[in-house]
DNA sequence: GTCTATACATAGATAGAC
DNA sequence: GTCTATCTATGTATAGAC
C-alpha cells in the first residue's frame, strides 16, 4: 500500500515463519521474533494483535512455499514417472517438514485457524497426488484394483513419516530410504515391468478422470 | 525397594508419560505433571532432579509401550501376512505416535538423553520391519530385488507419516487410508497374485537372514 | 510506525516445615 | 517423603514517549 511497504510487517512474518518450522508455535515467544525480525515491541503489537494473528500470517506463508515447493503436476509424460520424481524430490529431513510440523503442536491442532490452514495444505497435497496416482492407472501404468486416494494418502504419508524418521535418527538418511523403498515398491507393483523409454499408450478404460477439485 | 513401592514415583511417571504424549516435553510443566499425579511439588524434587530427569523415565515408559503394542514378530506363518496384519493394527491417529510425537520437540531432538531414547526406539522397531520384509522376500512373496532396509523404512514411514494426517486431518480415515493403501501396493507387488491359503514353500535362495541384531 | 518501560502470569526450581 | 511458601527468569501483552 505505502511506498516503504511495511518492511517490520513482512520481516516479522519471516522470522516468525522460520521459526514456527524449527520450534513450533508453542515454543516460539514474540520476543524470539521480534529478536529474529530485528525490531522492536512497539512493531509486532502494532502490526499484528498478538502472536496468534502472526502466527496465523506466517503459517499461510509456510504454506505458499510449501506448494511451491511441490506444485501441481502438469499431466504430459507418463504419471508414474512424475509420481516417482515427486517422491524423490529433494527434502531437508533432519529440519522437518514445514507445514506437518505444526500437527505435533497442540496450541495449532486445538485452534480451529490454524489447523483449518494446515487441513487445507494436506487436502491439497493429497489431492496432487491422487491425479498422479489415478492418471498412472489410467495409463496402465499400475493395477487398477489401486485405490487412489488410499495411495495417495499412503505416498503423503511416506514423506511425512521420513521427516519423521530422519529426526528421529538426526540424518537425512532414512528420508532417502524410506522414499526409495516406496519407488522400488511401485516399480514392482507396476504392470509394465521396465519399459525402456518412449511414452506410454493409454490403452485402459478411461472412466475417473477428474482433473480440477483441489482443495474440499 | 520398601514396602509402599514409592506410590508417588510412579504415579510422576505415568502422568509424565501420558503428558509427553499429548503436549510434548517442551510444553509440559512440572506443575501440570504433579497435578495430573496429585501430588505435591516437594515429591517430583524429592524423587527426581527436575523435569528432564523425569521425561527421561516417562519417555522410556512410552517407548516400553510402544515396543508391547508392535512387538517381536514371532516368525511362523507368512511373512507377507504378518506385514500386513502389523500395518493393519489399531491405532490411534489423532492422538498421534508416543515416540514419533517426540520428534518434534526441538527441547528433545537437542537433548542427546532423549533424543538417544527415542532414535534406539526406531532403530528396533524398523529392524522388526526389516526381517519380516527379509523373510517375505525369501518365501517369495515379495520381489527379491527390493532392498530391505529400503522397504523397512518405508513401512515405519507409512505408520508415522498416518499419524500426521489424521492430525491434520482430526480424523481417523487418513491413517487407515494411508495403510489401506499400503496393503493393497504390497499386494500389488507380490509376486505370489493371490494364494488362497496354505503357507508357501521356501523355493528361493536362503541367503541373508540376520535373525537377531536389534538395536545398533 | 517504532521504540523503551512496565505489568502480570506462568515455568522451573529451592527452602524449609512437618 | 510430602507439603506449602518462596524465588528468579521468561512469556505475553500494554502504556506511553518519540
Amino acid at each position: 500500500m505505502t511506498e516503504t511497504v511495511q518492511d517490520s510487517r513482512h520481516r516479522l512474518i519471516e522470522a516468525m515463519a522460520d521459526l514456527l518450522w524449527e520450534r513450533g508455535y508453542a515454543a516460539t515467544s514474540p520476543r524470539d521474533v521480534m529478536s529474529a525480525a530485528g525490531v522492536g515491541q512497539g512493531s509486532l503489537y502494532h502490526h499484528f494483535s498478538g502472536k496468534h494473528e502472526l502466527a496465523v500470517e506466517a503459517m499461510r506463508a509456510n504454506v505458499a512455499t510449501a506448494m511451491a515447493d511441490n506444485p501441481e503436476p502438469t499431466g504430459d509424460g507418463p504419471a508414474l514417472v512424475d509420481i516417482e520424481d515427486r517422491l524423490l524430490r529433494p527434502r531437508p529431513g533432519t529440519r522437518g517438514c514445514r507445514v506437518g510440523r505444526m500437527t505435533q503442536d497442540p496450541k495449532v491442532v486445538e485452534d480451529p485457524e490454524m489447523l483449518g490452514i494446515v487441513s487445507d495444505a494436506f487436502d491439497t497435497m493429497t489431492a496432487r497426488w491422487r491425479r498422479l496416482v489415478t492418471a498412472a492407472v489410467q495409463q496402465g501404468e499400475l493395477p487398477d484394483d489401486l485405490d487412489a486416494q488410499q495411495l495417495a494418502d499412503t505416498l503423503s504419508a511416506v514423506i511425512q513419516g521420513g521427516y519423521v524418521l530422519s529426526r528421529a535418527r538426526g540424518s537425512q538418511e532414512p528420508m532417502d530410504s524410506a522414499v526409495h523403498g516406496m519407488v522400488a515398491l511401485l516399480q514392482a507393483a507396476s504392470t509394465h515391468q521396465a519399459r525402456p523409454d518412449g511414452p506410454v499408450a493409454p490403452d485402459i478404460h478411461p472412466q475417473d478422470i477428474h482433473p480440477h477439485e483441489e482443495q474440499s
